[in-house]
DNA sequence: CCTTAAGTTGACGTTAACGTAAACGTTACT
DNA sequence: AGTAACGTTTACGTTAACGTCAACTTAAGG
């Protein structure tokens, strides 16, 4: 089984953040590690809430967003008005996803094209090398 | 054939940006339209950077790294030392993408989860509020 | 007891990416 | 001549996401 607490330092080691950057989202809500005396115990929860969080970093969502598709995660959406909404949010969120998709396709194909060009600019550059 | 040039503020309509935005972009070095007097006219070229912008600023790229990949694509790379270090910094790219495609169908898959679930939540309730 | 390592709470500083407002010029009606 | 509609520069304001101290506490080891 996993380890049962982590420290601020040993979530701060692991994902190659600061400490600050830590206290940080718990400041914007984002975490709420339990105490133990002064200091902050996390749990596995508050280290699978980071790793959301920095994923959502990754394809560039915002700190609010990334709390947002977190609160999306947790089942404790009551009534009946409240699970409509919901299901309209995720299906924005996913259009945006989609769209997000395509970008980068686009730009991964692009990128395919840069490569190919500059390795053939690459055969000719040291051709003329062997040639002087 | 498209038009020839566009003032700032057609493109700001057709992209749904302000004038400032764009003349930010331009401060910064991501654009460099041409002048009549005072005014900018801004070309083609102008206007597919601008596209490329965005589309960067949509997968959570900053205007510094847009920017360079945006200089990654116009053929300018003289000496082999250069196309080496251009081909690198592709590969380093291309790997980036790839987490971020990961990281969003991740996402993706979690949402389909949430909305099921959210499915099976309403239909529950539905029936409840038939009962009562 | 002293030091060292890790933790804590303020509080102010910084960078990117614009927003906002002032003060002004140019063209185009009417 | 007046007044919109569009453009310009300059400059200060704002928000997010931390960085960077400073001043303090707490726990562990020699």
């Amino acid at each position: 089984m996993a380890k049962r607490f982590y420290s601020i330092s040993e979530l701060a080691r692991e994902f190659d953040i600061t400490t600050r950057t830590i206290r940080f989202y718990e400041e914007k809500g984002l975490l709420q590690p339990q105490r133990q005396g002064q200091q902050r115990r996390y749990s596995e929860s508050d280290r699978v809430r980071l790793t959301l969080i920095l994923r959502g970093k990754r394809i560039g969502l915002s700190l609010q967003e990334s709390q947002k598709f977190i609160a999306m995660y947790d089942p404790a959406h009551g009534n009946i008005d409240q699970l409509q909404s919901l299901l309209t949010e995720v299906n924005q969120r996913r259009q945006q996803l989609h769209q997000q998709m395509q970008d980068l396709k686009a730009m991964l194909t692009e990128l395919d094209d840069v490569q190919s060009r500059c390795q053939q600019a690459l055969q000719h550059a040291q051709q003329q090398e062997t040639m002087s």
